[in-house]
DNA sequence: ATGGCGTTCTCCGAACGA
């Protein structure tokens, strides 16, 4: 893992001389891992994470493109189911106790590929994909809902053990600050009490919000709509979300946004957060 | 955000995303 420090990206020259043990980790709605796997192969050779959590992959575990991303000295644990959702993790400090779903994750009607849990580095990840929710008078809604009421009880164990991050696309912006404009969002998905409520359930489970520095802007957008040039307007919303116990998030030294990432040509319509930890996990488990 | 774009499969239109 101390070679995580060596290489870092250019939003990040400032590094500490300081020989502390450190972890980079990330999570990232990639929209499609078969669509950008030619800039999330650049990415992480540019941003050098040791953990990434994936999500919106579209690909069924056995279709991930693994030896790529092996190549580049990572683990990859998959769980898809073709051409909607799918979560992954990938790590080059171990990846153990895989699990993919959680217990007592609703489906609609179905299971859908959502959540994938492993321990790297002596840290419990988890990448989840919340339910988008449609509208709230669609069912989907109500399914959302439960589906983050579930997650709520199946992390409720977990959390007082600490060492856990549970990061990805929640599909909620946690504040009317976390939207561009909270009038263009009245009454719409992503934004209503209930779905907030779910969220301040979680971390009252004693999760912090780990909110990533803006690189532009004053505010930390992780999605920008594809559409209108909304990305160039910083017309975005917060709906990424790196929750962790507090030994996690006291450990962090730093959090972004890397909006390089949202640049260019066939980007995703997120950004990756990207998080530096220092004393976290153990030594030994980094192969 | 009345749409605008992008990805996927059923593939040249529809479903989904947020």
């Amino acid at each position: 893992m101390f070679c995580a420090a060596r290489r870092r990206a250019s939003w990040h020259a400032a590094a500490p001389i300081v020989q502390s043990w450190r972890m980079r980790f990330a999570t990232w709605n990639v929209n499609s891992v078969k669509a950008r796997l030619p800039r999330l192969l650049g990415w992480l050779e540019s941003a050098q994470p040791d953990v990434v959590c994936l999500q919106e992959t579209k690909v069924a575990a056995d279709a991930f493109p693994a030896e790529q991303v092996e190549a580049l000295g990572y683990r990859v644990a998959a769980h898809g189911q073709g051409r909607w959702n799918g979560v992954a993790l990938l790590s080059r400090v171990g990846l153990t106790q895989v699990r993919r779903g959680f217990p007592g994750e609703p489906g609609f009607p179905g299971p859908e590929a959502r959540a994938i849990g492993a321990t790297c580095g002596g840290v419990r990840f988890l990448s989840v994909y919340v339910p988008n929710g449609r509208t709230p008078d669609d069912p989907h809604y109500a399914y959302k809902l439960s589906w983050l009421a579930a997650l709520r009880t199946a992390l409720a164990d977990d959390v007082p053990r600490g060492a856990l991050v549970v990061a990805g696309d929640f599909n909620v912006a946690p504040t009317d600050d976390d939207v561009w404009d909270p009038a263009v969002f009245a009454g719409a998905t992503h934004v209503t009490p209930p779905e907030r409520d779910a969220l301040t359930a979680l971390r009252d489970l004693g999760l912090r919000d780990v909110v990533g520095r803006p690189l532009k802007g004053d505010r930390p957008f992780t999605y920008w709509d594809y559409r209108a040039g909304m990305f160039h307007q910083n017309k975005g919303m917060r709906i990424d979300l790196v929750l962790a116990t507090p030994d996690v998030a006291d450990a962090v030294d730093d959090a972004v946004v890397d909006r390089e990432a949202r640049k260019g040509s066939g980007p995703s319509d997120h950004a990756p957060i990207v998080v530096d930890a220092s004393g976290l996990g153990t030594p030994s488990a980094g192969s």
